[in-house]
DNA sequence: GAGACGTGGCG
DNA sequence: TCGCCAAGTCT
């Protein structure tokens, strides 16, 4: 690696984060959660609640699917004291598609530790906001900087990138992680820490991109290294992942002549943990079949395919009328035609049911 | 430190 | 079709 203490930009640390402040100025992307950098120099200030609220769920999210989940939420639950109030089977409901479901469950208790100890006020330091349920060094230090100015140093995956260019530094992630911290600690400002933080992020999520990086755009093209050396799209460099099994599984769509449906809820631990889905086999590489209950299941035919983080997963679909009377087990829910809601799935569910929707075994079919 | 933990978009 | 990638956290 180069001799970091000799890069001249860091030297310029304050003409850097100048550059870029009014970059950000002029190209802020509106978001329903953010205060505009006008509106900022104004004296309004983010709501604690709102800013927490987004960042959780931008963990490891794109703006583009966390904006209609983040109306839907604050729609909902305008205040941490509604969201704490909130049933845990309804905010799981508010949250399926999105993803890594256990945010949801600490987000929870996290509004719940807020409202109940904390009077609903929401912790002003990086110190006391890293103790929350579901807020790491990331989330504490963007709602330390965005929410109450203070000038701590976020680290995601776009300063990461950006660091990693700015500095031409070609050790790979995430072992290297420590020295681009400490290169972002170098350029955060004690002025405006919360539009320098949102700005960067901004900068790696429109400019300076993983692929096809807009160097020739770029507020820190001049004294950005790899642009120079010409090594900006190749990094940051990263060591290499493991490829993804795939696993198979059964699951099994009960259906009772009034059209009821047989779920379960996940227990909090685990894939999908808290979430409701159909019972099923477990998932791997021969599973053994699990019916809920004893009966002629028929195949749907077709298969659903879906990808999680460390696993491709293939299943099968079979189907079955739900005897009257069924006697329900621990875990398992029936839901009426009324009551079931096919959003309120994580998605690889979602599929499963969509297989059925679209099969001739759905009576309501083409209508 | 490394693995578990979702999903959708993009090239 | 497929691997990579996204405003990470928890164990």
């Amino acid at each position: 690696m180069r001799d970091l203490d000799k890069t001249p930009e860091v030297e310029d640390s304050s003409a850097l984060n100048q550059q870029l402040l009014t970059w950000y100025d002029h190209n802020a992307r509106a978001m329903p959660w953010r205060v505009s950098p006008a509106d900022r120099a104004r004296g309004q200030r983010p709501d604690p609640y709102r800013v927490w609220l987004s960042e959780v769920m931008l963990q490891q999210t794109t703006v583009a699917a966390v904006t209609e989940y983040f109306q839907r939420f604050t729609q909902r639950w305008p205040s941490v004291q509604d969201l704490a109030a909130a049933e845990d089977a309804q905010v799981m409901a508010e949250w399926a598609g999105l993803g890594y479901y256990a945010r949801a469950r600490n987000l929870l208790k996290c509004a719940r530790v807020v409202a109940q100890d904390l009077d609903g006020c929401f912790p002003d330091s990086y110190e006391a906001l890293l103790k929350l349920p579901g807020i790491g060094p990331y989330t504490a230090a963007a709602i330390a900087s965005i929410a109450f100015d203070r000038a701590e140093t976020v680290l995601d995956g776009n300063v990461e990138r950006v660091m990693a260019r700015l500095h031409d530094i070609h050790d790979p992630l995430p072992a290297v992680k420590p020295v681009l911290k400490e290169q972002a600690g170098l350029l955060t400002p004690p002025l405006r820490p919360g539009d320098y933080a949102q700005a960067v992020m901004d900068l790696g999520a429109t400019i300076c991109t993983p692929k096809n990086p807009a160097c020739g755009i770029c507020p820190w093209r001049s004294p950005c290294l790899a642009r120079v050396a010409g090594t900006a799209p190749e990094l940051p460099k990263k060591t290499p992942k493991q490829p993804k099994p795939t696993r198979l599984g059964v699951a099994y769509l009960a259906r009772s002549a009034d059209g009821a449906w047989l779920l379960e809820r996940r227990p909090d631990k685990g894939l999908l943990g808290g979430m409701l889905g159909w019972p099923g086999s477990e998932w791997n590489a021969a599973p053994a079949p699990r019916p809920p209950f004893a009966a002629e299941w028929q195949d749907l035919g077709g298969e659903v395919r879906h990808t999680f983080t460390h696993f491709h997963l293939i299943l099968q679909v079979k189907l079955a009328e739900l005897p009257t009377g069924h006697n329900l087990l621990p875990g398992q829910e029936l839901l009426s035609r009324h009551d079931f809601r096919p959003q309120d799935l994580p998605t690889v569910m979602r599929k499963v049911f969509d297989l059925w929707a679209g099969s001739d075994f759905n009576p309501g079919k083409d209508r």
